[in-house]
DNA sequence: GATGAATGAGTATTCATTCAT
DNA sequence: CATGAATGAATACTCATTCAT
């Protein structure tokens, strides 16, 4: 019965936040963010439409948090080393991971994918382009544009290298452009294909780690 | 001074449908389906919100002509001698006609890959689905069936075919997947990417049939 | 193949009318005046929306028409030797004629009821209104004041002579209220109960005219 | 400062709730349901039309909430005893009572009459019919089919018992087909006609309940 | 903090009427 | 005479956002 620490207060508003953010990433990915209503959000959430405004200031503003929140974890997920430098190893396991994460958060990239291919919304977060590496990464230039110049070196700097142990024909970039075109299909497919058929995903990873590492 | 002739009359409606379609395919491929309006479709097309509706029932409906069409197109720009036999160079021209016709229809393909992310959309046309081949064909399902059908059959005996010329240890299915993912991500990434760099295109095509011929 | 004469012409004319007001008729008394569009009834007349026009001003104008030439006909239906003395014989003639017509015309009086009991179209025909004949009755007002006013006068006349048969306590007023309330009810139900159990109503009649005779 | 509690909200939403429900049935009743647009109800309740949806999911729910409010009250009205045993004083009682109900609620009655007369409206409400009982009392069904039921039940039974006090040639179902058609265009009438004179309507239901009693 | 009543700009759709041919 | 393409004003309904309590 004491009243509330200050810090008790933000740990309840943090709560909130997140289960706010919970719920409407799931309505999100499944009805659309323009078919998702904040009276919907909120009524699934158990709170007000107007407590939803206390907590966050619109309809994007929401968004942009659940996209960011996602999107931070990933990067944080890939947090290297940063010494810039790829092994065929932690090639290997980079791949491996990525795998993980797509089918671990479909939800999220269901969202993702949607809000990738309308433009209103692709705007709110796509400031900036970049050369080699492609739309799906892009998107995260608005978000963090260090990341994606730290992953588009890494990646071009790694394909490069590869350059020694394959044929004298062989050319790096084909192959990191061949390499990114397989993982946003799969991450597509993966993403939205409701009951898709995984169980020989693994054989589909080792494939891909043979023919890009 | 004379009244137009039904002819006339079948000219005129034609016209303004394909004039429609064409400016709506623009705009739903651009700011996307939920955010075009109707007015807007009108104004650009020169026309009255009114007369719009003279030549399709509803929004939806529109949407549904468009896609009809381009799918269409697709189907009968594939259609092959239909002896369900793919021979390796009938394989690879498929390959380079598939790479082409994304490439020619870029923005088609734009409000393709839109649509398919759209739950309340996707259910426009999403009426059944098949077993291994992916997503963005399923959506040929509701449309063109025997199409889909087809493809799949052929497909899946082309790489179980080539089992012949590989190593043991190669999975035809493994291979087929890996293909359509390549596909898939290429068709998204040459429908996104705004100023996509295409100029080595022809070159990842090379590396393609190489792999999966 | 010698060109039509002038009469001719007109004799297509009055047809083309009759025939769009019966198609009209038909649609406005089965689905409302509101409900049944211009296009609709030009379709089903077999001609174009533009001919409508050129037959009649506006969809008020083919209304107007309709109402007119039934109340028209239903006027010459009663037209009497107009001496103004209704024996009782004459009146039981009448109630007899009135039911018949009844009968006959349920696609009208379903119309008219209707259009009576909306304001807009109401107004469109009642100008002056009369005292104590009724609302069904002063409908006519607009079209056949003379009518109206012979018949409020007949009736009354009727009525009250009655006086001389009738108990001291007879009050004549009454009597030609109840009759018309009785004849209007019949005439909405009539109109209206779609399977309308009309085995009986000969007894009806006969009890009316014994009642009010 | 502090926030309304349920009972306050639950009460905004009841006071409101009615003032929509009585500034439509004014206008319908007035203008015609179809001619009654959803903003000028709103702007003659003083609200936004935005908030009318908040109370009614659409213009035919709150059409349905005001018949539903105005016959429960009816039925209410009526409600006997229910020993289903009408004494002459009993219908006499009940005549009465249905002529107070019908002057005192004509704006309703008008309402009322002019749904009967439209299929597209009639067909909300309009789901079984029913033998002897006309279509006045039809509409009811929909609503209230065991009060029609038995209201059908009890007059039916109450002018067969009355043979007895008849002459041998007396028809109950004549009679209270006429009582019927009587009722119903004393209502039509008193709903409809403006400035009706009801000055003598006392002996008029006097005179009723003579002759059916 | 918390509520949900209230707003209003926006959206698809309808339909009587006009008019070039 | 005859056609139906074209118009535009009107209409029901939606939803993010505000705000008094």
């Amino acid at each position: 019965m004491s009243p509330r620490t200050p810090e008790q207060f933000e740990g309840i508003r943090e709560e909130k936040r997140k289960l706010i953010m919970n719920v409407a990433l799931e309505h999100f990915a499944a009805e659309g963010y323009h078919n998702t209503t904040i009276n919907h959000i909120a009524k699934h959430a158990g709170i007000s439409k107007g407590l939803m405004y206390n907590y966050f200031e619109s309809k994007e503003e929401l968004l942009a948090a659940i996209v960011n929140r996602s999107l931070s974890e990933i990067v944080r997920y890939f947090d290297p080393d940063r010494d810039g430098y790829l092994t065929e190893d932690e090639f290997e396991l980079f791949v491996r991971k990525l795998f993980k994460i797509i089918l671990e958060k479909r939800t999220f990239w269901r969202l993702f994918y949607q809000l990738l291919m309308q433009k209103d919304v692709r705007d709110m977060f796509l400031k900036s382009s970049v050369g080699q590496v492609d739309s799906v990464m892009a998107i995260y230039s608005g978000i963090n544009e260090p990341f994606l110049t730290f992953f588009n070196k890494v990646m071009t700097d790694y394909f490069n290298r590869k350059k020694e142990r394959k044929p004298p024909d062989y050319d790096p970039v084909v192959d990191l452009n061949l390499f990114l075109y397989t993982m946003e299909g799969f991450g597509m497919v993966a993403a939205y294909l409701e009951g898709v058929d995984m169980t020989n995903h693994d054989k589909v990873i080792d494939r891909i780690v043979e023919l890009y590492k």
